[in-house]
DNA sequence: GATCGTATGATTGTCAACAATCCGCGGGTT
DNA sequence: AACCCGCGGATTGTTGACAATCATACGATC
């Protein structure tokens, strides 16, 4: 008698309001810099306080809120300095994750075409939110694919960082076509299971993102500049 | 009127708790696989349980607690699997934190050698224990130097599991004069601007950290083997 | 008029009691 | 003997109330 079922109510309140506050900070529903009410958030989550507050200490953990204690919780404003501090830690992520895919056998690079195509066809519709999520689609497939429970976690909380930015700064971030076909060439470099063009290409990518949010700023500056 | 001071009572009552209960982690008194029974905890802290549940959620989203609901919370136990995911991350987040050193100017590779030189002292004193810790701490700087928040934060929870690992399997590995030269090796790379060697070293560092753990996995085996 | 002090309202931090769930044990049945 | 059922203790989850702290507005003083 072997189901192979899983564990029925696997997730705790606190779980489910922390990935909804996640969701929330996502949107821009809980913008860069609010405060967080507890008793508004409470009522709207029809929970009381002790609940909310466990699961805001997640996002506290996670770097998705800051906290004052005795005056409050707020949605944590990033500075330009904290935007390329996330694509150099995503670098990091997605680098390892790359050379993970690539000494995978068989290499699964199927998926990556899958999420890949999703961005073709959203960029031909010309919708560009849409083309904005299949591109982090694409990047969180990725690391998803390389099997890291620990990558994968922390993947999570800087995509909801990334689209922080985005939605902060307002861009779906334009030049639909390079981006397109700068992740072509990422899963070409991992499909010939080329690790140092594929990490190099994967810098590139970030770069190139940094430097079309924050213009002048980008990865890897000295400390002594910035 | 510029006082260079930073705000009082920076630390919440949470905060407080989940770095002790980080701590007791690390040295095993909290061993893996052990339940936290809140009332106790809460005695032993002389709090309430809900500042200590909102301690804890902030180690079940750093993965350290493993959280079933209504029935408690589990100190994490490292399967075989876990022993590489976590070196894998490790050489991810290490290897990010030595090219942002690299790229920094100056380059600070003065704490660097200070760390190495704690452990070169340790070893001559053929204190293992000290090693261990002056070893760890040695990695823990390194990411340190790269300047990166998140790159820092993520290193911390790293941490706690490796010495989980040490203290789990009894082992402050052995070898201790390869690790050593290992060590020197890594920052000599760093030291002249190499990052292609420096993390090559690197990776090979964790690979032999990882075989001393657990003989017969590799980091970056592919799934299908695993 | 500016600054300090104070009162007041609102919000966060903490706690202890209540409700819900789980675990173990004994009794009963087949 | 094996299994099911249900009860009691213990633990977790949740709540509302209370204490402590903070922000703001108002008035007093120099």
């Amino acid at each position: 008698m072997e189901l192979d079922v899983e564990p029925v109510a696997r997730e705790s309140t606190a779980g489910i309001i922390a990935r909804q506050l996640r969701a929330a900070i996502t949107t821009g529903s809980l913008a860069p810099g609010a405060q967080l009410g507890e008793a508004e958030l409470a009522n709207q989550f029809q929970v009381s306080r002790g609940p909310l507050r466990e699961a805001m200490q997640r996002l506290v953990q996670e770097g998705l809120l800051r906290s004052e204690p005795h005056r409050g919780l707020f949605v944590v404003d990033l500075e330009p300095e904290d935007v390329y501090d996330l694509y150099a830690a995503r670098t990091a992520i997605e680098s390892a994750a790359a050379i993970r895919v690539i000494r995978a056998d068989p290499r699964p690079v199927g998926e990556l075409w899958t999420a890949h195509e999703r961005m073709t066809s959203a960029a031909d519709r010309e919708d560009p939110a849409a083309v904005s999520d299949a591109d982090l689609e694409f990047h969180e497939r990725l690391v998803a694919l390389s099997g890291s429970k620990r990558l994968a976690r922390m993947m999570r909380t800087l995509m909801v960082e990334t689209r922080m930015c985005l939605t902060a700064l307002q861009r779906t971030y334009a030049d639909v076509r390079e981006r397109v076909s700068e992740h072509g060439a990422i899963i070409e470099a991992i499909a010939e299971g080329d690790e140092r063009l594929a990490t190099a290409l994967l810098e590139r990518h970030m770069e190139d993102a940094v430097r079309r949010l924050a213009p002048g700023t980008s990865l890897f500056t000295s400390r002594s500049e910035g």
